[in-house]
DNA sequence: CCGCGGGCCTGAGAGC
DNA sequence: TGCTCTCAGGCCCGCG
């Protein structure tokens, strides 16, 4: 599933094909995705120029020469593919590697360096959308956005700060686009189990007192930043070794520690727990109930 | 205002 | 083998 990691790595990946470069030619194959492309959507972009290419959280924003910016989320299934000559290359193959090529290749940007960037998302959670520079901060769903949490602005304090008066799970706070932007379910559960914090724990109980030290939180902030870290140079290698053209997802999914173990034994040293899987707000949780308390 | 749960969407995998 | 059913989870929105 495409978290911060996932998304940083994909952004890196489209850097050299679309950055200096502008759009020769857009296809857009449906009119919508998870909702309507703007009006003109294809007609809009031919001609501009990518001029840098960000993220913020799990949004990819491209700063164009017309002074908007092409928001891009991947949703659940999102995926890039480029073309340089005869070489493609798959950015990102998260989750459906064997689906049929082409049935899902909803927008095609054709570059004037020559690139060609497919994205394919077949569940169309994903979407992409114009908005114009300087009303960036007005855009609802990056305003709220909470702190990178690889910035040097979020520490424990801060974490703890924006968690002080939940009524909430720690997992779900965490999960919370608003508290710290760019962790999904995933990466949760595997921050959580390095801390050996609970999921179950409430929100609140990171702080312990205001205007003092924060272990807890930030025992939390550093193995949110280990886990990301340790995801985005896995990502990273992955990409380089060009280990994705086999459809196979390599990035971190096999060094998940407490993920999709259910019923395996924690490996934390010494613990000799099992990890259990709940259901907090719809979603499946894993954890030891053991050593995260 | 806040938290929870439903809905969106398709493919994979289990079970019969 | 093929059908049906459940599950996966990021994000928005409606409800209480």
């Amino acid at each position: 599933m495409p978290e911060l990691p996932e998304v940083e790595t994909v952004r890196r990946g489209l850097v050299p094909a679309m950055e200096g470069a502008h759009f020769t030619k857009v296809e857009a194959h449906r009119p919508d995705l998870r909702w309507p492309l703007p009006k003109n959507f294809a007609g809009h972009l031919q001609g501009q120029e990518v001029v840098s290419l960000g993220r913020r959280g799990k949004y990819l924003l491209a700063d164009l020469s017309s002074q908007e910016v092409l928001i891009m989320h991947l949703g659940m299934s999102g995926t890039f593919r480029v073309r340089h000559g005869c070489a493609e290359t798959p950015i990102g193959e998260f989750h459906h590697p064997r689906a049929k090529p082409g049935t899902h290749d909803h927008v095609v940007f054709h570059m004037s360096n020559g690139a060609t960037i497919t994205f394919s998302d077949p569940r169309r959670f994903g979407f992409m959308k114009l908005i114009a520079r300087d009303k960036l901060e007005d855009e609802p769903s990056l305003r709220a956005l909470g702190p990178e949490p690889l910035g040097n602005a979020f520490d424990g304090a801060m974490l703890a700060q924006a968690c002080a008066g939940k009524k909430t799970s720690l997992k779900a706070a965490l999960s919370d686009q608003h508290v710290v932007a760019g962790l999904g379910n995933i990466y949760v559960c595997e921050a959580l189990y390095r801390a050996h914090l609970s999921p179950k724990r409430g929100a609140s109980t990171l702080a312990t007192r205001t205007g003092h030290p924060q272990p807890r939180a930030d025992a939390l902030v550093q193995a949110i930043r280990d886990v990301l870290e340790e995801a985005l140079r896995a990502g990273g290698t992955t990409l380089r070794n060009h280990r994705l053209t086999d459809g196979e997802l390599g990035y971190f999914q096999h060094a998940f520690r407490v993920y999709d173990r259910e019923g395996q034994p924690c490996m934390t040293p010494g613990c000799g727990g099992t990890v259990r899987r709940i259901v907090q707000s719809g979603r499946s949780t894993f954890y030891c109930p053991q050593c995260q308390r």
